[in-house]
DNA sequence: TATGAATGAGGTTTCATTCAT
DNA sequence: AATGAATGAAACCTCATTCAT
């Protein structure tokens, strides 16, 4: 395995905006042109830099891959986490709510860049950070159904667990990316929300 | 634009098989090394045939992939439109089951290929042929909400219909690649009908 | 470790004449500009090939080396081998002559690519075939020193061995590149096996 | 052709120590890693300095190179010239002796740095003053030689300086790199005062 | 038709050197 | 004087594609 890990922590200003420009450019160019088309010369010179500059803080182009994946998810972790003290107390439906417009406000943090690195991504590169995020969605969902256990219409919690993790993520992700036209008002949330409920519960 | 057409029509039973054993060998090498690794000279050797008569049949690698999606989709397809007949009379539920069903099927045909398809090509890759499939889908799922109309919990047809094609398309996908111990019997089936119908009836 | 195996052994006379003309140039660059600046696009150039037909036989850039070494030290070892016989019932004056005459013409066969390897080539790419030469002359000298054991001047095999190797390596490497006008007559011969002779007898 | 020599002659105590830290950085990363691997930021990091700093007194990589072969030539020469003047009024065992020994003594001076510039360098880089050394080792040889010349067994003086030039310069560099295990007692210097008496005397 | 040797543009990466601070 | 970020030419290597046999 190649090492992945960024190669120096920029601590003067300059340098500190330039890995800025770079991973900027670098989520530029995979939404524009896809993985496999985003050069490290490409990068370099949307980035206003030269590869050479490019090379001193990220040893390959993977590297590079992964430190945008880690920021990304970053963004979207923080967003989930943030809904999770919410679930707590809330009733079955309001969590919920939470969980689903949580879903949606992660998914909707940068689109192209999440469907450029789901979908554009070579599998094997699809690095943990990306799949974390799914992770803590999954667990939010867990954390909901142990919750709600007795009020719920199944009792295979496993098989409920798979359907409403994969809907919710499925949805959200469709949404922002093909309807945007459907993320103006509450409805989407009140369908995913009626979706799920009317499943789950007796 | 390039030529994505197969260069001969294969009439001849030699170079029909020849052709399907170039299609062949695209299919496990996409699968088995993704498509970066899946150079030309490396599908032509698993084939048994040379890079040589590898381009006689096909004028460039994309003319491969594209021929490969439409085989594909068509085996899905046939499986979809044997189902369609069968929505017609049925009530909502059987309906639901049917169409559930037949995605299932579909996503069955080859699981792996699918999945190497979607995740791991370009984007601008996944050529019209796969997408037809969901075209196909969404398709059944109309005829399905016009002829239930009245029965509907809701009035807003086209964000039930994305919610539909989008959540099945996404739980039948996902079971035949991470659960397939989900598909030895008709629970799953059971249980995404049940989350259909329960959302969509009133 | 990296490959260093050819890639493929060229079974038609035309892809033979190819990996010749590769070789060939390999040494040709070698020994005009140096290991390092032995690019391989200046070696496929002067083989008057492109780089692409290189990387077909060879791996990479010591590969191409490793081949080389392999060939030459191969031109070496036959011309050591061919002597050993005559060792066994000479006398020691005849058999010093026999191996010195040996390792003098083993360093003629090509003096400056054996420079170029010796001299040029990082110390941890001097490959085993390389070494193996030397190894095949220390073999000669102890079956030279077994056998000869009760006329030696000194008991310490060891500190014998060790001189008598490096002696006769250096001075008829150094003849080849520094001094070809000591090789036309067998005076160069005469000298080296007196110093050893007379060195190692009571 | 470049500029080789320093940039500035350091005259402050704060410089000077500066290119001598340089340089003894240059040392240790040339017999660690190697001349392809001694990148000039590696050195300059190895010694404490930026890279700036480093071609503040050296204008390019060889100028760090040959200031280094200078320095270490300077040391062996010392050990020889002292010796030179013992030749004088000694006998020919005796004068041999003095030789030898003082030929050891400087190869180890530092071998493994003597090994890296002579086996590790592009051969176009031995710098004039480790090529120095040899032809005052030789020089050393010649002055022996007339001195004694009515008592050789040899009146090819010419080829006679080549074969002891050579052997010892051969045999006590081998021995500091390859056999340290020899340096503890007097015994190598007696046996290769031996051989070489022995060749060169009636 | 089939072969597979050959091509070469273009990708990734390195490193001696410069220069603004 | 010192720093270290930035440069970019040039190295290694790949792979879609062609074409002589």
């Amino acid at each position: 395995m190649t090492q992945l890990d960024p190669r120096r922590k920029p601590r003067q200003s300059r340098s500190r905006a330039t890995v800025d420009a770079i991973l900027q450019a670098t989520a530029q160019v995979l939404v524009r042109d896809g993985y496999q088309k985003a050069t490290t010369n490409r990068i370099a010179e949307r980035a206003g830099v030269s590869v050479g500059t490019l090379y001193q803080y990220f040893p390959n182009k993977d590297a590079l891959v992964v430190a945008l994946c880690e920021q990304h998810s970053d963004e979207m972790m923080t967003l989930l986490s943030a809904s999770i003290a919410e679930l707590q107390d809330a009733t079955a439906e309001r969590a919920t709510r939470v969980i689903v417009r949580a879903m949606l406000q992660a998914h909707a943090v940068n689109p192209e860049l999440h469907e450029a690195i789901i979908s554009n991504l070579p599998k094997e590169k699809q690095f943990e950070q990306i799949l974390a995020v799914n992770a803590q969605a999954e667990a939010m969902v867990r954390v909901f159904l142990e919750h709600h256990r007795e009020r719920l219409a199944t009792d295979n919690i496993d098989m409920a667990a798979f359907i409403v993790v994969n809907t919710v993520e499925a949805l959200t992700h469709a949404a922002v990316i093909e309807r945007p036209d459907f993320l103006g008002t509450e409805e989407l949330v009140d369908e995913i929300t009626r979706l799920i409920c009317r499943y789950l519960l007796k």
